[in-house]
DNA sequence: GTTGTCAATGACAACGTTGTCAGATATAGC
DNA sequence: GCTATATCTGACAACGTTGTCATTGACAAC
């Protein structure tokens, strides 16, 4: 900037109200500024700027997700980015891996390159850590998952609801026998889907048979595996309800290997690409993740431009999309 | 920082050197700068150290994806995320979506923030703009395709030699009317895809005709309207090659929806999740964008610690899985 | 007691910006 | 010609940190 203002012959003053569009400059210092800022490849140092700043913004949110790289995760965080674009702030993006520590070793990483505000879809179990960001002024929204020992803006999921929408949906077209496959029971929303299952069950008045329940499958392999095990059991299921998108590919791997895909009906919690094309397509309870990003982006920015005011919870519904697997019959 | 050093009633120096670790401070005093700090839940800002540090390092990259959302972009992302974490480096990233102008302003806006590196995903054709931002002590590398009027790192996948693989093998199963089904001929890789495809067929002698192939498809619905087609003129092709995942979708639909998927050959380039359980399991060049990150990933620091040297091309094989719709006789 | 050496600490300036305020110049009104 | 007003412009300090260098004090050697 220095280097800017001696080739113009002005002060850094201008140079900086020129960079900054300020009006109240004259056509030609604004030129002769231009100029000068274009031959010596001048780039504005917003790092700077915003520390010398009033309000202190760096135009720079956090994200903090599960994996960039997996499907949900990464369609919140473009719709984030698509919010974000719109008001020049870009997203520092880290992977947290269901790991507590990677968690908040992420937002304090962030928390000193002084990000405005952050999107968690947390892991943790104790989010007090983050009580010090709010009294700085960071805004927090957490997606996907609440928070715990925190009161903080939310978009969540119906995850229950949306389970005893499949489950119902199993029971009209005659099943008494439905198997559940839920993901680690420490993942909040994985036993919010549980406890889904088991109240439509009650509701239905079908008896709770704990023999078709597995809990805590991880990935793609646990899930086959322990779907093979139920399926070999003594009184098999006729129907199966998959709590997440890697499980419910698991299932129908098992059910594929027995050759059972079309006679035991499945619903999977989750969209899955590609699921239509398989035979039977699969029905599934379908989130919709850029809603929720775009929410959540929507609500972190309204509380960064706005006064404080009560924190906000966003429950974004489910849709059932019905293909075929779904619609056995017993 | 002052406050701390009120506080603890030392220097505001001194509590510099208590929170970059550095030596030479006695015990008793990083204990009460330490305590000091915890108790006004002190944070380092990133952001001035950077700028007052002789080096200037913020400790964050840039990354420009064609979209953040896209699976192999997403795998690039997280694999560069793996390299970067291990030195606490944080990254920024960005969707172009193809556009030459967005790719420029997601640039311009991580130089502005001072990024240490850049690992671009092109989608623009003049890449000399960059040479400013290299000038200033950036480290830039390409991933996926090249740049255009710059000599920079790349790391890409050889992408006519994996397609030639392919066609090979169809030919091997004694395929001699093979379609071909590209994305936006545009884009470097679809135009490389496409010349392996031509290449190996001259190699194969068989003549190429035109009426079987079918460029610029951007999308699965493009892509099944083109095969539908291509399927329904006068002399159809025994085999498919389709040059991009969403195209091999939008192939595969059009062979479910006419009942050919058990007759007509296809393999795609680039893998699809659950591919293996269609049937057929689609058979596919797999690329490995993991390896391309983390490829990308140590280039860009090894660039950003060591002295100038010479641009390095990286080139990452393909692999060919076969899952059936590859071996499907003519 | 004096000097030299070493370790620990702090004063001060500087990184690249912008907020504040004062000064300079031009224009209009009398 | 003089004042009042409006419009530009620039000098300077400050944002939160670290590099440089000076100061302090303890201790050992003479």
């Amino acid at each position: 900037m220095r280097d800017v203002a001696a080739l113009a012959k002005v002060s850094i003053k201008t140079v900086s109200r020129v960079v900054n569009a300020e009006a109240g400059v004259s056509p030609s210092l604004v030129r002769r500024v231009m100029a000068a800022a274009e031959r010596l490849d001048y780039r504005h140092n917003m790092t700077a700027s915003s520390l010398r700043r009033s309000n202190g913004r760096s135009a720079t949110i956090g994200v903090v997700l599960e994996d960039v790289a997996n499907p949900f995760s990464s369609a919140l965080h473009r719709s984030i980015e698509d919010v974000a674009v719109l008001r020049g702030v870009l997203v520092l993006a880290g992977s947290s891996d269901e790991d507590e520590v990677r968690e908040q070793q992420l937002v304090s990483a962030f928390a000193s390159r002084r990000v405005d505000g952050l999107i968690i879809q947390p892991s943790s179990h104790d989010h007090s850590y983050l009580q010090a960001e709010r009294k700085a002024g960071t805004a927090v929204v957490f997606v996907d998952r609440p928070p715990s020992f925190l009161d903080a803006d939310t978009v969540l999921t119906d995850n229950a609801a949306g389970v005893r929408r499949g489950v119902r949906h199993l029971v009209e077209h005659g099943h008494r026998r439905i198997g559940y496959l839920g993901d680690l029971h420490t993942i909040m929303t994985a036993s919010e889907r549980h406890r889904g299952y088991v109240e439509e069950l009650a509701a239905s008045r079908i008896e709770l048979d704990e023999s078709l329940v597995r809990l805590d499958l991880r990935g793609i392999e646990k899930a086959e595996r322990a779907t093979l095990e139920m399926l070999g059991g003594p009184r098999p299921p006729t129907a199966l309800f998959a709590g997440q998108n890697l499980v419910t590919i698991g299932a129908f791997r098992a059910l594929r290997k027995l050759k059972l895909h079309q006679r035991i009906a499945l619903i999977g919690f989750d969209d899955i690409l590609l699921a239509d094309l398989l035979e039977p397509g699969i029905t599934v309870i379908a989130q919709d993740p850029t809603a929720i990003g775009r929410t959540a982006a929507e609500v972190l920015f309204r509380r960064l431009d706005g006064p404080p005011s009560p924190t906000e919870h966003h429950v974004v519904r489910t849709t059932m999309i019905k293909r075929g697997s779904g619609e056995i019959p017993p």
